[in-house]
DNA sequence: AATCACCTGTAACATAGGTTACGAAAATTT
DNA sequence: AAATTTTCGTAACCTATGTTACAGGTGATT
């Protein structure tokens, strides 16, 4: 598979047509690197001139706790762009250690020649903007559930609220234990509180993965 | 003071030369509304078609706790852009009320508009991904911080050793009411935990606001 | 100087949530 | 279907943190 084919699949390449994206290939000056599985592709601290694409393969990161635990902040799969946040930003360098998780092929584009590409062609930059937009989307809300949500209780309740269908029922897409970690809470905490709500009746078990809360009010009022 | 001087001072529109300035000022489309202290500038789930500048005053933007509560998420002074984040993402929503907290005069840019902008000043692209970004950057250590250190103990070593300087002293720039709320826990917990590292001599009190670090390795030994 | 408002330190008390452990159920592999 | 691994519910226990309250300090305002 030629590089074109790889650039297609990538988030910021969306919907460029394919005679924009062969002019910008030829245009533009850019490096492929090619890394095994379990490589490492920066280290913390190290500065960012480019920008890198996963063109084929998955990355991830991971950040260093205090007590020297590593702790995976993000995958990032094929077409993925990586610290897009970065190369713009105050801080250029990467806040966190990128490693490969299979064999990978990553392209490095210097940061003059993203501006460039942005002049060039108005959908890629807006695809640009998109993704970055998104990311900081995503990061606020996830600020916000914490912030606005600190016991076990309310983050519960806002989790069901927000995964609850037009018949009150909230089929759980990841198990209890992908759950308490997107909570950030211990298991058997999140589970001791949802049996509380079901021994209360504010929920009801339907099956396995499936939820009913009978009243969204009586839900409410269980808020601290 | 006519619109151009209010324009210089905003963060998107910094290093631009004058005459650039003026350009874009007459080829662009856009309106300005002025607005009493506490009035509404948007509510929550409105769409955002625009770009939406502080050109004069203050706004804040609050949201909604579950049980009514609101809490204020951010201030946004003069020269400030709002919700920058959310034309370009796919979310097209406000995700807060919008407030003002004096007189104020926003100025309002179709999001056509700002596209337009980008591609005839690519200073002011670079200014605004710079902006968005750096917010980016903002809430990703602030994830960090509070995933990684859960406990207070760990919160405060990291503050400590972020914010000490060469003498391996730490000036407090912020009152412990401010560093308790930032760290989302009460303060006297704070106060109890600071205490405790005080009374064990790993950290001392040098001030009111100074604080003295005698080893940074007997510091870290503290983290849980 | 006197008043007021606010920030701090401190203590006693209550409790939510972490930890550990174990068996049953479910899922996966053989 | 047997065996192995992973998930889940549950309980007992413990500790960190929130809550409330009060008094001394600091700074601003009059």
């Amino acid at each position: 598979m030629d590089i074109f084919e790889k650039l297609k699949n990538v988030e910021i390449f969306r919907n460029i047509e394919e005679e924009n994206l062969k002019t910008l290939l030829i245009e533009l000056k850019y490096k492929i690197r090619k890394l095994d599985r379990n490589e490492v592709v920066a280290f913390r601290g190290d500065e960012i001139e480019d920008l890198i694409i996963v063109a084929q393969g998955e990355v991830y990161t991971e950040m260093q706790k205090l007590n020297g635990d590593s702790i995976v902040v993000d995958r990032l799969p094929e077409g993925s762009v990586l610290a897009g946040a970065f190369i713009f930003g105050k801080d250029n360098r990467f806040p966190v250690d990128v490693v490969t998780s299979s064999d990978a092929e990553l392209i490095y584009i210097p940061k003059d020649e993203v501006i460039k590409m942005f002049q060039m062609n108005e959908r890629l930059l807006q695809n640009y903007l998109g993704v970055i937009s998104n990311k900081t989307q995503f990061l606020s809300k996830k600020i916000w559930f914490s912030f606005a949500n600190k016991s076990i209780n309310n983050k519960l309740i806002a989790y069901l609220l927000n995964n609850m269908n037009r018949n009150n029922c909230v089929l759980l897409q990841n198990s209890m234990k992908e759950i308490a970690q997107m909570f950030g809470v211990a298991r058997p905490s999140l589970s001791r509180v949802l049996k509380e709500f079901i021994d209360e009746g504010v929920v009801v078990r339907k099956g396995k993965n499936l939820l009913e809360i009978p009243s969204k009010d009586i839900l409410l009022q269980k808020v601290d």
